[in-house]
DNA sequence: TCTGGGGTCCTAGGGCGA
DNA sequence: TCTGTCGCCCTAGGACCC
């Protein structure tokens, strides 16, 4: 048995976590540079806010409804989530980490101890005290019927939080239920298709015969179909190597400054390169791309992509951001206003051992180097050193206007209690 | 004026060597 | 030596996820 654990509201409820005051409040969590609307809390739903707004648009409903409006604070969400998976961790040995919010718990056996909706509700009472993070619980015998059972848990609150399909009738009462374009793994595209030819529920996707399935929606959609009939096709992932790193970024407003991307392509080339680092891995191709502004149809658009392999795995920043460098040049083009670029690495190998070119080989001043600027960064909590390409008089600067303080992770923030 | 970021997987199609 | 076929590998692009 599968068992689907979800954060409701995951952003907006570790905001709500260190601030009382907001319990029954409206709270919006906006995207990086505070532009859409990446979470809210059901109040927020309830006034009409959907995912995906463009902050700029709603302004004017956040001030009318009073909704709390707060930058996205990674550093916070990402320690919350250690603590609930931590928490989760102690109910099952087979816990498989699914994103920053949720985590599918297997259960093999265990119904021949305990009643699974008792269990839930008893998991969901210690996450809400341990972190201030409710959880929705659905259980049932695939991943794919998992999830459905978890968003019927969500969606009915009579249910306490946990909802378990373990019958035929379950099965086929909730597939009846869910719209086909909300279900797991049936995107946009998808769902504008199946619409098309009258498949508008989950149940009715389970009874388009299989080789239709295969033909429009290749093996993936095959699976998902086999999962949602109940015959475990979806199985529990192994823990994967990374198999690309990114940072990539929107500017506030729009560039074709040649130098300007040239900055920042070194600081997103440093910050892929440190990221490589932290998990002790190398890249062999760094990709580099530029975006135009796809909002924009009164301008030109280009969108140039440049795969440029390295000579040999590294992690060296310096060595990143020359190649990074290199591919700008040949993308960059006069005439167009750049609203977005990115540093992607690739073709990712583990730090040690690494294969060496027979003839090129890496700096090794550069591992020592690299060792050294990171020991001096982690220990003074941020980014003291920096590489020359990178502005030291950085002109640009992310926005985030509303952002809440680290809570758990920066000694400075953590909330103090006078007890008098 | 202002519209995110970071991932994975699959397929088609081209290059290339056996 | 030339040509056709097959399979492998790589890349681009699309679809999906949170």
């Amino acid at each position: 048995m599968y068992c689907l654990v979800d954060c409701n509201n995951f952003y907006a409820s570790c905001e709500r976590a260190f601030n009382p005051a907001l319990r029954g409040q409206p709270i919006v969590v906006l995207s990086n540079n505070d532009g859409c609307v990446i979470a809210r809390s059901n109040e927020a739903k309830a006034l009409g806010v959907p995912m995906g707004a463009p902050a700029f648009q709603f302004q004017p409903l956040f001030l009318e409804k009073n909704i709390n409006v707060f930058s996205s604070n990674y550093a916070l969400y990402g320690d919350m989530s250690s603590r609930v998976m931590s928490l989760l961790a102690e109910y099952t040995p087979e816990i498989e980490i699914y994103s920053i919010d949720e985590a599918f718990l297997k259960f093999d056996g265990f119904e021949k101890y305990f009643d699974y909706t008792t269990y839930g509700r008893e998991i969901h009472r210690r996450v809400l005290r341990g972190t201030g993070i409710p959880v929705s619980l659905g259980y049932a015998p695939t991943k794919a019927l998992a999830k459905l059972a978890n968003r019927i848990a969500k969606k009915f609150a009579q249910l306490g939080n946990v909802h378990v399909i373990d019958t035929e009738e379950k099965r086929i009462k909730a597939l009846k239920w869910m719209p086909v374009e909300d279900v797991w793994g049936i995107g946009r595209a998808h769902a504008a298709r199946l619409i098309g030819i009258k498949v508008r529920t989950a149940f009715d996707f389970t009874q388009l015969p299989e080789e239709w399935v295969r033909a429009n929606m290749s093996v993936v959609g095959l699976r998902l179909q086999r999962d949602l009939k109940g015959l475990p096709t979806i199985g529990a992932e192994e823990i994967q190597d990374k198999k690309n790193i990114a940072c990539t970024r929107a500017f506030e407003g729009m560039t074709s400054d040649y130098d300007y991307l040239k900055e920042r392509i070194a600081t997103y080339a440093a910050t892929v390169a440190a990221k490589l680092r932290h998990d002790k891995l190398h890249a062999g191709m760094v990709t580099v791309f530029l975006q135009t502004n796809r909002f924009r149809q009164d301008l030109p658009a280009y969108n140039p992509v440049l795969n440029f392999p390295i000579e040999f795995p590294t992690n060296s920043t310096l060595e990143i951001t020359r190649i990074a460098h290199q591919a700008l040049s040949r993308i960059f083009k006069e005439g167009y206003q750049y609203k977005k670029a990115g540093v992607i690495v690739t073709k990712i190998s583990p730090e040690t051992p690494h294969q060496l070119n027979f003839f090129l080989n890496e700096d090794p001043r550069h591992r020592a180097l690299m060792s050294a600027i990171d020991k001096f960064n982690v220990n003074n909590g941020r980014e003291m050193i920096k590489f020359g390409g990178m502005a030291l008089d950085r002109k640009w600067k992310m926005k985030q206007e509303r952002l809440s303080p680290m809570y758990t992770t920066r000694w400075g923030d953590v909330i103090t209690i006078n007890c008098k």
